[in-house]
DNA sequence: GCAAAAGTGTTTGAGGTACACCCATGC
DNA sequence: GCATGGGTGTACCTCAAACACTTTTGC
């Protein structure tokens, strides 16, 4: 079976990027190919987008099948489409990036994949096609998104201590942040309450736990 | 001639947003669609992808085919994929969004449109497809880009007075600002010197008139 | 008692907002 | 001389940034 058209049409693809905090680290999901093109690269897990698929959907089906997670901040980063990303045929594809708190988040190799990684931003492999620049955009991205307090919540467990947000921003931002500036700035955003349990971790003095508020649930979707 | 592929491949088009301020409010240029589908109706501007012709080239591409204009700031909007959004086959679109003054714009009807028109952004006609909702998030972004103090030069000629800086900024903001507090800003701002020339409208005080310094104009690219 | 992370307030500077009057011109 | 838009300065408030010590625990 063939389709066929009066125009040449080009292909259209979903990446998804795959955030993540691991070790202090801010990660992505990352696949090994393989298969040609670019066997044995790593790159940006994603797939071609369905003929009566929307984009949106075709990005939640991505993250679903490549780590299982059925909720997270899904956004989209835009099209790339320079006409030699892809030896094969023009392929254009429409990158979106989503946030998924790390115990959320499964992955194996799968069908076209050797291997998936978590690698930290700051230690990217060299990657396939125009990937390198795709996830550039998206770190810049999502900075600017932070300033959004809510953003980071996605990364985290429903319950986490101050330390772990902070640590969670830090590791975003690329930079150490002052604590009593930070804990004022979340406690004055009203979002998050002590749940009065305390987490005890080492020799040291046990941290305080926090949720997030039932109101400011909502407004996460 | 025809093109063949193993699996169903969408349309690709780019469509491009030209803001411009005229009669101080912010205007969009629309067609009305010679043809079918949504033959009659009022529809951002756009056109296919070349197969060899890269998202962007392709955007500059219509610009210059709608408008005779070479350089604006025109910068990515998103991909627009519903699958039902066109009835003859599948199509995504690429929206960019330029801004470009009002006497660098020329248009006409062009060979797929029976009209072209500047509709003010508050009073748009009901728009093809999904364009209305194209727009209302190109409007959204333009305001976000808003920040950057360099932006709405984009709208005005080369020489311009302060008043009229102040005029983009409202309309694009869609609401008043103070004049001393604006002209406070764009002074410390350093991107602006005065011409020594004055500009004589109507039975009142000349207006000084500025322009962007040399070293500020090499940032606008 | 000591190492190690948790927790807590105050001061300062920058930038945004509110606000009212005189100036130069055409008629 | 009056109507019209051009042009100017000060006071206040909010928010971000800098900065150091005490508390609680495990060993």
């Amino acid at each position: 079976m063939t389709y066929s058209y009066e125009y040449p049409h080009p292909a259209v693809t979903v990446d998804v990027i795959v955030f993540t905090v691991e070790e202090e680290r801010l990660k992505v999901l990352l696949i090994r190919r393989g298969q040609e093109p670019f066997k044995g690269q790593w790159a940006i897990p994603g797939g071609f987008v369905g003929i009566d698929e929307s984009l949106k959907r075709a990005a939640w089906r991505e993250l679903k099948e490549e780590t299982g997670v059925r909720a997270a901040l899904l956004q989209q980063l835009g099209a790339f489409g320079r006409p030699d990303r892809d030896p094969r045929e023009r392929i254009i594809t429409v990158a979106y990036y989503a946030l998924v708190a790390r115990e959320k988040l499964t992955f194996r190799a799968g069908s076209d994949a050797d291997d998936a990684r978590l690698f930290a931003l700051s230690d990217l492999p060299v990657l396939a096609s125009d990937h390198g620049k795709i996830l550039q955009r998206a770190a810049e991205r999502l900075r600017q998104q932070l300033q959004d307090v809510t953003v980071p919540l996605q990364l985290l467990p429903t319950e986490f201590t101050m330390a772990q947000l902070q640590q969670v921003h830090e590791c975003i931002l690329g930079r150490k942040l002052d604590k009593r500036n930070f804990r004022k700035k979340m406690k004055s955003s009203g979002l998050f309450e002590a749940t009065g349990e305390q987490r005890r971790t080492g020799s040291h003095r046990p941290a305080a736990l926090y949720r997030v508020t039932r109101s400011a649930n909502v407004l996460l979707r």
